[in-house]
RNA sequence: GGCUCGAUAGCUCAGUUGGUAGAGCAGCGGAUUGAAAAUCCGCGUGUCGCUGGUUCGAUCCCGGCUCGAGCCA
């Protein structure tokens, strides 16, 4: 299907993404289709981005690594900071490459909004700034929209202001640039349409038993498979990586505050929120066909 | 065997001086362009153990039964 998928496009080899909730089956299905397409598979996850987390990002074993070329896995040390942008600009040249040597990226992962940096290009937003970040959080919420309503009316009127991460961001774009940042926003808005009919890609689709039964399924052979020893061995990390599902409840785990049977449950609890919320997001990417499995 | 306590949502529990019930967690739906495995919004999903009785009306009061915990034997 998508090598049909690259010949209407008549631009082959173009990128083509596998997208889909965690535990549903991407890492897989990408080695058949790169072998399939003679392609290589590039990372499309912010987590496996991550060095030292390969057993509780799921990463690809080096087995599997070993069949077809793999491509940003392990790039960050656990004490990196990765973003959306920063994202783009890893992955951009990397597919680009691949391209150039007549092989089709095959760009795989669940991070909805990185990808989505990929496939539509960033907007004409400034990067996130952490002093900035850090002045904002001391304040109250209700002085954030505030001083947004007085910005930014426009973009006051469409965030939804109970959301302090929301608020602050587009406070953070109107203070960095001193322009607006709806309007900045609606300059991205306005193409975006297009680009998704230039695009080819799936989206992996289970019924919630089958994922929730992958999930736990996973979770415990993560906790089995040296998940634990994973967390303990790492060292000092980013507030960013950190944030990696599992690693938190694990170190909980290590230091005796949880039992073991309460780290694999609020592991796997975490998880299946995450994949809802992956589903929604791609629920929403109309150009990636639907793929039941 | 006797006595006491408990039995209410998937789980832990609250509650109704008698008018068919609500929290947390889980779950479900959604938002989401630079922290995104993040952050935020919405939704209660129920034979109130079973069975008789009292009552206009019982999840609540009374009796019996079942199951569980504890105490005494």
């Amino acid at each position: 299907m998508n090598s049909q998928a690259c010949e209407n496009r008549g631009t082959c080899p173009a990128a083509f993404y596998i997208c889909g909730p965690t535990a549903s089956g991407k890492t897989a299905l990408a080695l058949q289709r790169a072998r399939e397409l003679d392609g290589e598979i590039v990372n499309a996850d912010a987590f496996q981005l991550y060095r030292g987390l390969e057993i509780v990002s799921a990463a690809p074993s080096s087995e599997e690594r070993a069949i077809v070329p793999h491509h940003l896995f392990g790039v960050l040390a656990p004490t990196d900071s990765s973003d959306a942008g920063s994202y783009l600009r890893l992955a951009k040249p990397v597919i680009e490459e691949i391209q150039s040597r007549g092989k089709t990226p095959i760009v795989t992962g669940g991070s909805g909004l990185y990808l989505k940096f990929l496939t539509h290009g960033p907007a004409p937003l400034p990067t996130g700034d952490a002093k900035l970040r850090s002045e904002l959080d001391a304040q109250p919420l209700d002085e954030l929209v505030a001083q947004l309503a007085a910005l930014d009316p426009e973009e006051h009127g469409r965030t939804a202001l109970q959301n302090r991460r929301f608020v602050s961001r587009a406070l953070e774009i109107c203070l960095l640039t001193g322009e607006k940042a709806s309007t900045l926003r609606d300059q991205w808005e306005s193409k975006t349409a297009e680009i998704s009919a230039s695009l080819r890609g799936i989206v992996i689709q289970r019924t919630r038993p089958d994922l929730h039964a992958r999930i736990a399924k996973r979770t415990r052979q993560m906790l089995n498979g040296g998940a634990i020893g994973e967390v303990a061995a790492i060292g000092e990390i980013s507030a960013n990586c950190e944030k990696a599902i599992g690693f938190r409840e694990i170190r909980s785990f290590i230091a005796g505050e949880i039992d073991r049977a309460t780290c694999e449950e609020l592991i796997n609890a975490a998880t299946r929120q995450y994949a809802k919320r992956q589903e929604t997001w791609f629920r929403r990417e109309q150009w990636l066909v639907e793929m039941r499995l």
